[in-house]
RNA sequence: GGUAUCGUGGCCGAGUGGUUAGGCACAGGUCUGCAAAACCUGCUACAGCGGUUCGAAUCCGCUCGAUACCUCCA
């Protein structure tokens, strides 16, 4: 496999269409995708689109770029609706230092990631640990006359910006400037402002602020998308290729996010932009007040009203990639069941084709029917993932792919139907798409003591293999029922028996 | 109020001018000592109303509904 063969396709919120996409440097990929924010537990949503674009990842890989993924961990400068500092905010209920906080949701935030299986970031950047890039980025905006300083704060200049580079500004979020501006809501802390459309790049930090620097126009912290402009111009350069982030970043995040890069350089930041879609539950938006929602932990342990029952991460992460990363997508207990039953039906499948003994001798040359709607639904799997990677159609492959597996190995397709080099494949395949590239893992086969316990379970049904011959049914069903109540599904086929987990 | 996205069968969810998505559920069948699994067959679709077109779930308009964003939440 190499990149040149599979032309990529990748949605552009900035064109508002699929594009061909080929990286600036070519073998190499850049990609910023804007991480959390350290002051509570994994929010399930995170995790959604963390895992989109560890598929992304994972797939640029496996196509054979070298990428370079940074995501940050923001650990200071966001302002609570009553206009204090969520760093500051949180450390004060907690009675702990703020960077105790940030330390202590950052671990969970990574346990969180490993949970999910998902692949760590190349660099993973803290907002604190740059504060003189930011402090830079601040002074490159003033010098080029689109900030202003007000009492020792600094603020973007939006409606220069616009004037001096028509076209850009709502280019993110789909914005219509003039509507920007005939927004009339009154906002608090913006006396200072010039203009309602005008944002921080600067805050003077005011006594009750903990976490500050100084700097040249105060003692103070960094406005609120600073971070990202310094650290992506840092770690990618000042034009890049992919930046990611959830859909409800588009605005105002992303679109200052740009604007300061210009603002800074003059030149675009990345050039895709690609959003993750929300994630719902029952229908609506998730939300703590109103008591719709569901955090990681509940989901996986069943301890919710929401849910029957507990589902396991890889459930979950196999859930998510039924749909597109740019559709919503909606938990309710029902679907969670289809997408359990679709999993354990697929890792089943894996292991299944994974034991085929292929015999090379019965292989005549030439290529069937069945080789060749092998091949073309392997194929799918690939154009699926390049038409922006809609794991959704992979998946959908695999399952296609997996009914032929079953046939094999029941006898069912006819003799030679499938070639062995053509068999050997579909393993190869198979393992690659679940594992490598979609990021699941089989939670059935890692339990530790594997080799133990396929001992005993051969020893189990060796002698349930004899009861059955001598039609001693009670024995067998003895077995099979007792192995049932602790959890070993016991499945007979034409070849003797087999066994699995759940 | 403004803006954007979306409305697909019992449920979830792809697709997007003419051709099977897929999963789960359900019904019938094959196999099996029975069961489970697997395989086969069937089943209920494109919110509504107009328009464009030889042809629309797919394009356009309107209506209704949902969701999101609108100074920070992925």
């Amino acid at each position: 496999m190499t990149i040149e063969q599979r032309p990529l396709k990748i949605y552009n919120t900035l064109s508002g269409q699929k594009e061909p996409f080929a990286p600036l440097e070519p073998g190499h990929i850049g990609m910023y995708v804007c991480g959390p924010t350290v002051y509570s537990d994994a929010h399930l949503g995170n995790c959604r689109t963390y895992v989109s674009f560890d598929v992304i990842h994972r797939y640029f890989r496996h196509l054979g770029y070298r990428v370079r993924y940074v995501r940050n961990i923001t650990d200071v400068g966001h302002l609570t609706d009553d206009g204090e500092d969520r760093m500051a905010k949180g450390s004060r209920v907690a009675q702990l230092e703020p960077m105790e906080v940030a330390q202590k949701y950052t671990l969970g935030f990574h346990d969180m990631m490993r949970i999910f299986n998902t692949l760590p970031p190349s660099i993973e950047p803290r907002a604190t640990g740059h504060i003189p890039e930011q402090i830079e980025m601040v002074q490159a905006i003033l010098d080029n006359g689109l900030a202003y300083e007000r009492n020792g704060s600094v603020y973007f200049n939006v409606r220069k910006f616009i004037e001096n580079k028509p076209g850009v500004y709502g280019s993110v979020s789909g914005r219509v400037v003039e509507d920007l501006f005939a927004e009339t809501r009154e906002l608090k802390n913006q006396d200072e402002k010039d203009h309602p459309a005008d944002f921080a790049i600067w805050m003077k930090a005011r006594p009750q602020d903990i976490m500050v620097w100084n700097s040249p126009w105060s003692v103070g912290f960094p406005g609120w998308h600073l971070e990202c402009s310094a650290m992506s111009t840092k770690y990618l350069g000042q034009t890049f290729d992919i930046h990611g982030g959830g859909s409800d970043l588009k605005f105002p995040h992303h679109e200052n996010e740009v604007a300061q890069n210009f603002g800074a350089c003059g030149c675009a930041p990345a050039r895709f932009w690609m959003h993750a879609n929300m994630l719902l539950l029952n229908g609506k938006k998730m939300s703590k007040s109103d008591g719709n929602t569901i955090t990681p932990h509940e989901l996986f342990s069943g301890d919710s009203p929401h849910v029957t029952k507990g589902y396991s991460p890889m459930v979950v992460r196999f859930f998510m990639l039924m749909a597109h990363y740019r559709s919503t997508l909606d938990i309710t207990d029902e679907a969670l069941q289809a997408a359990e039953k679709g999993y354990r039906k697929l890792m089943d499948t894996n292991q299944l084709l994974q034991s085929l003994s292929v015999d090379a001798s019965d292989y005549d040359g030439s290529e069937s029917d069945t080789d060749r709607a092998v091949l073309a639904a392997i194929e799918d799997a690939y154009q699926g993932l390049d038409d922006d990677f809609n794991t959704a159609i992979a998946l959908a492959a695999l399952s296609e792919l997996g009914s032929y597996v079953h046939k094999y190995a029941n006898g069912q397709l006819p003799a030679g139907a499938l070639s062995p080099w053509v068999i050997e494949r579909l393993k190869t395949a198979f393992q690659t798409f679940l594992f490598d590239i979609l990021g699941l893992q089989d939670e059935a086969g890692a339990g530790a003591d594997n080799q133990t316990v396929d001992g005993l379970m051969q020893l189990i049904l060796d002698i349930r293999a004899g009861a059955r011959a001598q039609k001693d049914w009670a024995t067998s069903d003895k077995i099979r029922d007792a192995l049932a109540a602790a959890g070993i599904t016991v499945k007979d086929g034409k070849d003797g028996a087999t066994w699995s987990r759940g």
